[in-house]
DNA sequence: GACTCGTGGGA
DNA sequence: TTCCCAAGAGT
């Protein structure tokens, strides 16, 4: 269908690439499995810049996989909160759960893929970059890199593309050095590839490139899916009192950022006398677009489901973003 | 297969 | 400002 590069010289010319070019980053500095596996997770839809905070917060807190393990959830999600995808902590902690039972991290694909949180991608990274298994990642750099290089024209987010670029990825993978191989093609997509403006004249695989050769690179990966946004208007009352803010705690049973603390909004606290408008912000989740409004208010007692916070605790605990900005601290 | 889940940064 | 997106996984 396409042509097909020269796997051989193409690795050979990444892996001298990527020799000189990768960066320094803490999760490169071991092939322990515990602190790769975090960095994992948090880098899943998250840009290094933006997690690398939270991995050293993460791992001063919690050092060990014994320590996860038993950490308390509202502090596990405390130290989590501000980087998004919650459920990632919360499954973290299973799968911790998981790895202490068993005595250890499994240390085949198909044990790792077991593990809560565990999909294709951080099993493959994990089996390769921890133990030298021989599975390709297929991450959003992968996909990209491949798609081009192949000049692949089927809608990335659809699994049939998928299934085509995990097989090319798998055939270009470098069987003796797969850790290499993996982060390898990840950083070229990171660092090169990058998805609107691709850097082909310092790319390495670009005497391989399909797309390139067609003078298209941007054209590739193809995306179909757009989704819609919506707008929802939200005011959310600041009530304090002695030094507390009343605040509530969404159900810790599951959905959307369970066991998080919020604001009261004007729809949970009808009784409450509003005073002048604090802030305003927009501040989207997913694909809601969130035109938040911050009052002040004051109220005669604590309605059920509402509880008196101490402001000196609240760092300790995990407030929602939006709580967060509301009461003008920084995410 | 389609949807949902967060957030911050860059073009 | 708005849009797109970044080392995905679960339902």
């Amino acid at each position: 269908m396409f042509a097909t590069p020269d796997w051989t010289a193409a690795r050979k010319a990444l892996a001298r690439w990527y020799r000189g070019a990768q960066r320094d980053l803490p999760w490169r500095r071991t092939s322990e499995p515990y602190p790769i596996w975090v960095s994992e997770v948090m880098l899943q839809q998250t840009r290094v810049a933006a997690a690398l905070p939270y991995y050293v917060r993460f791992l001063e807190r919690f050092p060990t996989v014994e320590a996860l393990a038993e950490a308390p959830e509202q502090e596990l999600l405390s130290v989590w909160s501000g980087l998004g995808y919650y459920s990632r902590a919360r499954n973290m902690q299973k799968a911790a759960r998981q790895v202490v039972a068993l005595g250890g991290f499994p240390r085949t694909f198909e044990g790792l893929r077991a593990l809560a949180g565990i999909g294709d991608y951080t099993a493959a990274a994990l089996a390769s970059i921890c133990f030298g298994l021989p599975h390709a990642v297929l991450d959003g750099n992968v996909m990209r890199v491949l798609a081009r290089l192949l000049a692949d024209p089927g809608d990335v987010t659809s699994p049939t593309t998928r299934r085509r670029l995990a097989a090319a990825a798998q055939e270009f993978l470098h069987r003796r050095h797969p850790a290499e191989h993996n982060q390898a093609i990840m950083e070229l997509g990171a660092l090169v590839c990058l998805p609107r403006e691709p850097d082909c004249p310092r790319c390495p695989l670009r005497p391989h490139c399909h797309a390139h050769a067609e003078g298209r690179a941007r054209e590739f990966p193809v995306k179909l899916r757009k989704q819609e946004k919506v707008e929802v208007a939200l005011t959310v009352f600041v009530v304090e009192r002695a030094g507390k803010l009343l605040l509530w705690q969404r159900p810790e049973g599951g959905g959307r950022m369970a066991g998080f603390w919020e604001l009261p909004s004007a729809d949970s606290l009808p009784g409450a006398g509003a005073h002048e408008v604090l802030r305003r912000f927009r501040h989207t989740i997913t694909h809601q677009v969130h035109d938040v409004c911050v009052r002040r208010a004051s109220i005669a007692r604590a309605p059920r489901g509402f509880t008196w916070v101490a402001l000196a605790r609240l760092r300790e605990m995990p407030l929602s973003t939006i709580a967060r900005k509301a009461l003008g601290e920084r995410p």
